[in-house]
DNA sequence: AAGATGATCTTTACGGCGTCCAGATTCAGT
DNA sequence: ACTGAATCTGGACGCCGTAAAGATCATCTT
């Protein structure tokens, strides 16, 4: 199988493979789920051998780390523009919340592989906590802007995580059929979601009433 | 508990094999953890050839459902307990909170199976969520005795579903070494656990000052 | 220009996994 | 005691993650 064929372009050297097997993974995690996510089904769907991943990532689990590392990335990105598109406090709140559900509502795969990553590690990636534009940070600023003293530093970093961990229970508990009744008699996903966040007293939706 | 004799005393025919193999996952899980939970590290463990599980589970995700089945149970109990064993509604909650999560600190491989096992089938088992001395209906419950209007049953689900949601999230996110400082900071796990509960407005921890 | 060097990719191989199948063994009902 | 069903073993298949050794190619040195 050497070059022979003038129509498979592909060159021995693989221009950018790292990123190619990047983007299959991706692609696998969404087509697939995450059980097909395999080492060799990546190379396969990238074109290459079994052992060429070898030679840009340690393991499996770093190819992983990498997804991961962009599915963070992009969860940044839209809580930053969440965050950007609403005016008053409590809707910026809101929308954070709802922003981050979404989010793991849309990429349910990738959702799951970020945190496995981080469970693995006993530790969240450093950019997704300690970033300045990082979704930790983005939601205690906007807490600091609703009133919350940023002096009382623990205060603040308990009602930081309190909102973490609320929307990260209110993401892996979405997908469940136990809570499909109550969806349909609020109207739909999006009430569902600012219904329970009405009872967390964190991300304060809307309140009617 | 059944033992199984080690010795050449062992019968072809296992006593109770599914009862053996329940417990063995157990084991591993406990000291291995769940990546070594694998069907034939099971059978091996219970001195057993690797396909001897076939005639007692469908596959290996039907032993998982057992063991997190098993799982489910013993939460249920230890919530049960912490609700009895506080006289004000304002403390059984607090308490109901706390056992979740430090059941799921205490056991944080088999809290894992139980919620994948459930992921996969995309819904919680029946006796989770829908029996009555339920690790649901107990917090539901609760909450009728706090005040809630049990007429209004959608905004009862939905304060149930925030509470369940809360928990799970904070029992998740424990475990990262990000939240180390702070709890060191309290004064420990367990103030920790308060000061998160705090700032959920549902399991209404300890006031503040 | 020629050759050396190192990076990249392939081939092959090993052990472990989940699962199926064909036998061996034992139990239960006649 | 005989028969049939239930239970367990041994072996096989194809997948997996990973390692080692060889092939190919880009680049740097001279």
């Amino acid at each position: 199988m050497r070059e022979a064929a003038a129509t498979d372009n592909r060159p021995y050297h693989h221009g950018d493979l790292r990123r190619a097997l990047i983007d299959a993974a991706r692609r696998l995690l969404e087509t697939e789920g995450p059980t097909a996510l395999s080492l060799r089904a990546v190379a396969r769907e990238a074109g290459v051998s079994p052992a060429a991943p070898y030679h840009h990532f340690k393991d499996k689990g770093e190819l992983l780390d990498a997804v991961a590392h962009e599915g963070w990335d992009l969860l940044n990105e839209l809580m930053t523009a969440a965050r950007a598109s609403h005016a008053s406090v409590r809707d910026k709140l809101t929308a954070l919340g709802v922003a981050y559900v979404r989010f793991a509502r849309d990429n349910p795969a990738l959702y799951r592989v970020m945190y496995d990553c981080s469970r693995d590690k006993d530790s969240l990636p450093d950019h997704v906590h300690a970033q300045n534009d990082s979704a930790y940070c983005q939601v205690r600023d906007t807490l600091v802007e609703a009133g919350a003293d940023p002096m009382d530093e623990q205060e603040l970093e308990l009602a930081t995580t309190a909102a973490w961990c609320a929307a990260h229970g209110l993401a892996e508990m979405f997908s469940f059929k136990q809570f499909d009744h109550l969806k349909d008699a609020l109207g739909g996903d999006e009430a569902f979601l600012r219904g329970v966040f009405e009872h967390m007293g964190i991300f304060g939706a809307a309140h009617h009433g």
